[in-house]
DNA sequence: ATGGATATGCTATATGTGAGCATAAGCAAT
DNA sequence: ATTGCTTATGCTCACATATAGCATATCCAT
């Protein structure tokens, strides 16, 4: 990038700019994350340059995604730009990076590509089997130290508040809120992310123990940042737009309908208010074919209405909490 | 920004990076977006570049700004990249912008910057008084033509959904969908950025007339897609969170609040119904003074109760239709 | 046949929303 | 003082929607 100069005199950064993908898809009831293997070896988020013929954003996206690993993407949606100093340490210049997030179905990763599951990264973000215990056990304990580690009074009720609405405990856990959740434990020192990252500058790390298990597959430089972002995204975007089909195949039961959204919200539904909602906002339609290997009663196969997003301002799948 | 080489021997394009700000307060009824002057004359959104010793992107953005117009801003918050190519014809190298969105209390421009209307930009936005006439009587049969335009009659079908999704005829006007509009309006050649922008390409510019006092004020480069962006980012982000505060004083009337956000959300509420979201939500809490210019019975003040972000998972004003 | 699993329908209750009526309390003109 | 207009505020009814169960249908494996 051109090196700018402010009117003010000082010297605008030189910047590397990469575009970077979080690639989602669902397996069985896993929701999982394309990576590649990155120069420490940690697994990363899959990333590509922007070249003078790509027109636009997106395009530069699809086009070197197809060239790495020939996925053919459908729906993308620009994230997040990220670029705070430091991102990467082994560089000397700003790196900047606009982050997107991408749907596809199940497909075989191609070379060092490989699919990891997404609450490997963000374990305490699965509540499908209730709230994870370790939950209460460890991680909010460990909060509760970091919040009173402040010894400024002010600052300890900010670190509450904060922890109280990312973590919920009074109203209750905000699915969406992954982002938070996860930066709070990357500041509380309880990723090993937060050890890496400060290494430069020097600042203390709280020593706040939590135990391996409990802190999540680390990504490369700040992926597990933007893995968290998406997932946050995505979770949104599900109650207002019906984004699940971009992960299902043509037709489909309404069971394996219910898994995919349980897999991405991260919770268990009512089976039973849950078709009335995708009945009644009238996603689907059935086929009339029926599934035979459910081991119990055959499914109907159904297939997406497209139509839904002509007939009603905001369709998507709200969430009718507890199995 | 250097330029990077990717290993399949293409040069990435050297690009220039800015941050834009979308700045946003409200007089009176009115939603205003801080301008400055560009060098073709036009309106422009203010901008500015990073520089290396801005940590975050965030804090550029604040630096910046302060600096140019002595604003402080309070609420900020990313909102999009834009990184297509011709963004700036008169620039060789591709730029790419940063925009964010900021929401600040009414406060005097300084220098060569001045407040507009956000409704000028964007006059088919503005339900306050009911559906702006000249939408069925102008708009909508521009668009109509422009449909019917396409001879490949599987491109007119997806032109007429869009159309009827974004300005929705059979469901509902959904305010959210600003982009959307502007697009449509854009790719039909209904406002004047679309012949500028496509006058490098040479791409036909569709002749569909549409009078100039629909077209909305534009501003320089795609600055009003980026208003555009901003203003349907913030009319969701209300409903699911109290950033409306962000616009107001610490003490305000529940008609001033009702006003202002009728002013963003760009319809006219029912104001028993929203006086009931407010007070059930606990959004806000007596001061026990009383408002005396009001004309009619003395208002009771109110100031803003933080706390219901702690309460409630996503606290934001339900849009309650009609006056 | 029996039990377990899945699919699917139905309902009672609570809650939320839209729309309107009614009252309270100020000001201004008569 | 009375009347009428304005804004503020309280209340209610009807309707839609969501929550949480119960109940039944249909298959498979034993």
């Amino acid at each position: 990038m051109d090196v700018e100069r402010r009117s003010t005199g000082s010297v605008a950064a030189p910047a590397t700019l990469r575009l970077n993908a979080v690639i989602v898809s669902v397996v069985d009831t896993t929701p999982r994350v394309l990576t590649v293997r990155h120069a420490d070896g940690r697994p990363a988020l899959p990333y590509g340059l922007l070249r003078d013929d790509d027109r636009t954003l997106d395009r530069a996206l699809r086009r070197w995604v197809g060239e790495q690993s020939g996925l053919e993407l459908g729906y993308v949606e620009q994230l997040y730009t990220f670029g705070d100093v430091g991102r990467d340490p082994d560089e000397t210049a700003r790196t900047l990076s606009v982050a997107y997030l991408a749907l596809v179905q199940p497909t075989a990763a191609r070379g060092d590509a490989e699919w990891i599951d997404w609450y490997g990264l963000l374990p305490w973000e699965d509540w499908r089997a209730g709230a994870p215990p370790f939950l209460d056990a460890a991680l909010r304990p460990a909060l509760e130290t970091w919040v009173d580690a402040d010894p400024d009074p002010a600052c300890r009720r900010r670190r509450r508040d904060r922890v109280d609405i990312a973590f919920g405990v009074d109203p209750e856990w905000d699915g969406v809120r992954v982002l938070d959740r996860y930066e709070l434990l990357w500041e509380a020192g309880l990723v090993p992310e937060a050890q890496r990252d400060r290494g430069a500058d020097g600042a203390p790390v709280p020593s706040t123990a939590l135990d391996r298990r409990w802190q999540g597959e680390p990504l490369a430089l700040d992926h597990r940042r933007i893995a968290a972002t998406a997932l946050g995204r995505l979770r949104g975007k599900l109650t207002y737009r019906p984004v699940v089909f971009e992960l299902l195949p043509r037709t489909f039961t309404l069971r394996r309908l219910q898994q995919v959204v349980e897999a991405l919200a991260g919770v268990s539904l009512h089976t039973q208010n849950f078709r009335r909602l995708v009945e009644r906002g009238r996603f689907v339609e059935g086929t009339g074919e029926f599934e035979e290997q459910t081991g119990g009663r055959p499914a109907e196969r159904f297939r997406f209405r497209p139509e839904v997003v002509l007939e009603r301002p905001r369709p998507g799948l709200g969430l009718p909490r507890r199995s």
